[in-house]
DNA sequence: AATGAATGAGGTTTCATTCAT
DNA sequence: GATGAATGAAACCTCATTCAT
């Protein structure tokens, strides 16, 4: 019995905690990190104020914990996206189709990583890099493959690019989130996509 | 003398509010608009407090102001910048180096437009918008003019691609201002440009 | 025990508000509601100042309440006080008598009521009127009574007398709310009266 | 020269002093004295804001100010208005009577007199009863030459009575300067006076 | 004498966090 | 573990007053 209570707590923690993260996502997205009141967060996850201290040491530490989690959870799912391509230029196609795939499936999350993450830059120094750099590490990995290959020209730098296409990513959907979400990402991911793949293949070789 | 003295007083006004101006974007640069003080622009600035509601209706209206203002200049500055140029290679090449040595001339204003301002959905929604076209605009002018002469893909959106050269800038911009600033931009402006250029390049001309 | 807790908790809130109200027309009174400020009435509460807040909307509606709630409360003592007389020269006499005995039995109140409320015109404009003619309407009553018995002149408008009874015994409870509050109101209050019911009585019946 | 220069920065001066004076009347009727911004007295009376400090020390200053000079005048109107009257009660009906026309003709200037001076029982204390004794005086010397004439009741304590008398014609006063104005003031003052009046003669005289 | 730009003290209010129940 | 009432620090902004010109 014991063992069962243990997991149903367990269960009961994890849902709580989940709940309270959730809610803290669409609140920060609603009204922004520095707006959100602790107290809207726990009536938007039907829990009172105190408990959520229960589960997070502090507002900062919710939104830490997002992008912490979250992060990962958009590896994984850009790692199981990737699996089945092969040629690096199916995979960069498919990482710009995904990332921003993912992002009209979570806009609030997305409005969260995006946009309120970068508040402070004590915050952008101290977390954002780490798990970031993991993300970039999928893109990057191509790029060093396309090289190794010599499809992708010896002359770009796969650190810059890297950060290019995610930027470039990151902007559209940044506009997305700030619009009024009327068109679809899809075609924009492809045209990106391509872009950067004709721009970076050896000359001549398209 | 009326005339002399009303030019003296312009100019201390003038003086002062640029002053303001200058220690908000120092002070939104360090701390980040929501931990900054009032009371710290105003001694940054040298002035009292209450000086400063003299000049700006509210810490928001510095901000405000601070992004009316700089994205004027930029644009002032890029469109210098681009006047000798009449390829549209040269000229995408020139913007990117443009974009990011300004960057590199001013990290802090730098650090205030590119987080700061995206501190809240309905600043963004409001404010944001109206000057970035502007901006984007340059880069957008420049992609229909290489369609025109057949030289950039017709099939990309020059509304998509202008957007997406702005978030890969903005993004090195931001990596960069975040890190220490040891590096230099210059060489990652170039590349960046590259990639977009061949990228753009109607097949086998390059 | 949930409906015991109910009333205990009901009983605590209650009492909490209650203790800042009374705080508060003490604070008013002595130093005038521009003056007072909320951690002032805070600490003569008893509470630390955020805690004003969870019982009222700002430092304006703890004035409004007290007036809401303390008009109220003398409506109801008058009307006790006048239940048992019949004629309308003894309710009126009843009438001077109990309004000054209640401002000599809460002088703070009574200077926060007469002093503090007239503080903005906006103010008297919005609030006052509707619970103040609920008490003046007491007086009118007993004026309509006297002259439907052809006791009271016909040739004096009730609304008018009502008012000039309310002013003259405003103006003395405010003269000795004002003053070291030495002497006794009780006197007052029936001279008052006594000029006032011969003042009205039809001529010859005195 | 030099007097006739003395003479015309005395008028100078003194027409300074009576436009801050006039302006803070208006101002401080439309806004209440708390809400008054110094510089807006300023502004309306034509003048700099450091310029009122040439004339009075204080915002405060130009309150007591009112009070003192504007009630020496309201002493000085009702004298010449009592004058051409001898007998007891149809000075009591011209006291009246003027008391509202004066309120009538000068609605800001009463409508400072009577809210906004009220604000603070130190200005109360201090600056008001001096000034105020001499007007009620005037009451009050109506009512002990009717008692000398046995016209008026023995039994009645002037100093009570003139204190009535004010309060209530006060309180009218306030209602109407609340109010839309668009009634007048004089049938009003007639009916007190009349009930007054008739309250006070000795009985069976009427 | 007049100006008006500058000052800076001061108060209301919010809200993250705590802790007794 | 959960609650939510209470806490109290912190900051924007106003405006009476000053003083260099």
């Amino acid at each position: 019995m014991g063992e069962m209570m243990d997991v149903e707590v367990g269960d009961h923690k994890a849902m709580r905690r989940r709940a309270i993260v959730d809610a803290a996502i669409e609140i920060f997205a609603e009204r922004g990190f520095h707006s959100a009141r602790v107290s809207d967060i726990a009536s938007a996850a039907g829990v009172a104020d105190g408990t959520i201290y229960l589960y997070f040491r502090s507002k900062d530490d919710i939104l830490i914990t997002i992008f912490e989690e979250k992060m990962a959870e958009m590896i994984r799912w850009m790692q199981d996206a990737l699996a089945p391509c092969n040629h690096w230029e199916e995979r960069l196609r498919v990482f710009s189709t995904k990332h921003l795939d993912v992002v009209e499936q979570n806009p609030s999350l997305a409005s969260v990583l995006q946009v309120e993450l970068r508040l402070s830059n004590k915050f952008m120094k101290e977390y954002v890099p780490r798990r970031l750099q993991a993300y970039l590490d999928l893109v990057g990995d191509i790029l060093i493959e396309g090289q190794k290959l010599g499809q992708i020209r010896a002359d770009v730098n796969p650190v810059i690019v890297r950060r290019a296409l995610f930027g470039a990513l990151d902007e559209i959907a940044m506009q997305w989130v700030l619009s009024d979400r009327r068109y679809t990402l899809v075609d924009t991911a492809r045209q990106v996509a391509e872009v950067f793949i004709s721009g970076l293949r050896v000359e001549g070789r398209g």
